[in-house]
DNA sequence: GTTAGCACTCATCCAAGAAGAGTGCTAACA
DNA sequence: TGTTAGCACTCTTCTTGGATGAGTGCTAAC
């Protein structure tokens, strides 16, 4: 795996990878020579790209075309080759400019969030907020609506807020409501979902909860109110700028990157993936594993706050993307989000 | 405007009509002939299709193609000839079936309305919720969630919920936030968020609010929730299926429709229009005045509750639309979440 | 008024040839 | 021994031109 190249072969490869990413074409030695600075005559660059091609790093469309970077190069080319400079303090300032969320609720956060980097990387932006099973409880509050009808108001513990309308005994008053949700805050805090949920299933069995009424009503509404799976949210930004890169020029890989980004579901599973890993994450191409999203390249980073990893952002687009741009942008991205957050969840 | 055609012409006009709507291809005179039984030459049928290319109903792309309806032949095929049957009792509970809410919020029931119709017409389905300004105040909840910080929700006469966080006096307990409520749905029950916040707006400036602190601590509160404007959402489903279009086959094209798709804007300028209007209305291409969605036709009707219209859905497709199967799907599905909804908003 | 016949038009398809880009090999050079 | 110039070869792309066929419009006959 670890192949060594040679300089000469590292500069060359180095060359026409950056070459591909500006271009998407088969690159030649011509070209090569032309745009850098070598002192090599083409015909000694093709015996270098000769031994590329042999070790796997270059294939050629055909004869007559210069040559294509593989995967393989690109894995090479960015873990040995690329220099990631950290933004400087002027695009740092243009960034952040770009960013404000002032007072918006965390969807609304994310999905501006992804819209933003979209811009700034000219590339399909992703955002996955949590699983509504792996957040952690803080509170939860009832209101009545109407005769029977209870909106539920569930806070995580990184200030993630759902709602949901529930059925419940039209006799319960304010003043049971607030008991109630006292009880429950206080015996729930810092619970995950899952413990929440195995939690209220023990109450309900014991003794207590069959004589003490007010408090199987609490084990019933939360449990009504906690229950179902509600589904990952994942928000996509700039799809349109998918179709802008000559890879997705037919109509054929339109329609199926569309579709691929439509409905969301190769997206989740790759979000997921990178959930576990800590920084900025690249998946190159086949790496995934989805035949979905043939082609792309996902640069991913997790967000968090102090309680821990809260979701992933992340971009998405063809395998020659200029990773040296792309990079940056998600690392800040994710690391803004996550200060954001932290200063939502501050208690006193 | 208002054409008359005689017998034959019609005839023949709704034949190439619904040919086209199947073929999307020139419809020639044998073509003709040979799938309808008019008892007529295609030399006849092609006498009468030249005057009404001379009407312009028909066109042709070129000498040798056969003639494609123009969209004034749509308006009026949709207009004089179209039959739209109602649903039979199958179809209806074909539908019903897939329409499953219960206990869903109701942006999310939006977004599943738009998924099935989009399933069942096998077109791009929209659905608009209503303008934040434009809805009646219900309710108004504050919930303490940190240390100065206050989670306001707000319910609309229509049901919809929303929630947002804002920053407070840190030393309002929950004894004082439940005054607050109390008397903000009180004073402002009923009203249009847009009465609203002038009766806000001329409240703060009466000589009491300067001594009643608790007041003047409402008015505050209730400005800073219900300030801004949160934009229109719009649900759009089934984005891909656009792109099985033949008339958007080229990646010119994909790449036109998609981008308006996602930049939604257009989308709430159409569904806005058609706010106004009762039952199912039709868009008919050059007719919405959007070159970016030329070639397109919609097909909308407004939803709603006892209180007035809530919301916007339909479909969009090409100008060649089966619209004797959309419109009834559409119509359906308006009149459907209108029920569920007025259940949902239903008092004691 | 209807229809058969026919010349005409024009897009589409296919094949063949020219152009151009790039390679691989070989032989000469430093 | 590494580097380079030269050259034949390959293969795509673009263009051209002819064949095909669908469809029209006109005219004359029924």
């Amino acid at each position: 795996m670890a192949e060594v190249l040679n300089e000469r072969s590292q500069n060359i490869l180095e060359a026409i990878v950056e070459d591909y990413i500006t271009s998407a074409e088969p690159v030649g030695s011509r070209a090569i020579t032309r745009r850098h600075s070598f002192n090599l005559s083409p015909a000694s660059v093709r015996n270098v790209m000769s031994d590329l091609e042999e070790m796997g790093f270059l294939c050629s469309p055909h004869t007559s075309a210069g040559r294509i970077p593989t995967e393989k190069a690109f894995h090479y080319y960015i873990d040995s080759l690329l220099q990631i400079q950290d933004l400087s303090k002027e695009e740092e300032l243009r960034l952040r400019k770009k960013y404000r969320f002032q007072g918006m609720r965390i969807e609304d956060i994310m999905r501006e969030v992804g819209r933003v980097m979209s811009g700034l990387s000219n590339y399909t932006g992703l955002v996955m907020a949590p699983k509504f099973a792996s957040t952690v409880f803080r509170q939860i509050e009832f209101i009545r609506l109407s005769y029977g009808r209870l909106l539920v108001i569930y806070v995580s513990e990184t200030g993630l807020v759902q709602n949901k309308v529930i059925e419940a005994d039209p006799d319960l008053g304010p003043r049971e409501l607030e008991k109630i949700s006292n009880y429950l805050n206080h015996k729930l805090n810092g619970m995950s979902i899952l413990e929440v949920r195995e939690t209220l299933a023990a109450e309900l069995k014991t003794e207590r909860s069959r004589y003490d009424q007010l408090q199987k009503q609490a084990l019933d509404l939360s449990r009504a109110a906690l229950q179902d799976e509600t589904e990952d949210t994942v928000f996509v930004s700039g799809t349109s700028l998918m179709l802008e890169q000559p890879e997705f020029s037919t109509p054929d890989r339109m329609k199926r990157i569309i579709r691929t980004l439509e409905s969301k579901k190769t997206l989740i599973e790759l979000l997921d993936r990178s959930q576990a890993a800590q920084g900025v994450q690249i998946f190159i191409g086949s790496q995934s594993q989805h035949v979905e999203i043939e082609g792309c390249s996902l640069v991913t980073s997790n967000f968090s706050n102090k309680k821990g990893a809260i979701g992933t952002l992340g971009v998405i687009g063809p395998v020659r993307m200029p990773y040296s741009q792309v990079i940056p942008i998600v690392d800040f991205t994710a690391q803004l989000v996550s200060r954001i957050l932290e200063r939502e969840a501050e208690y006193e």
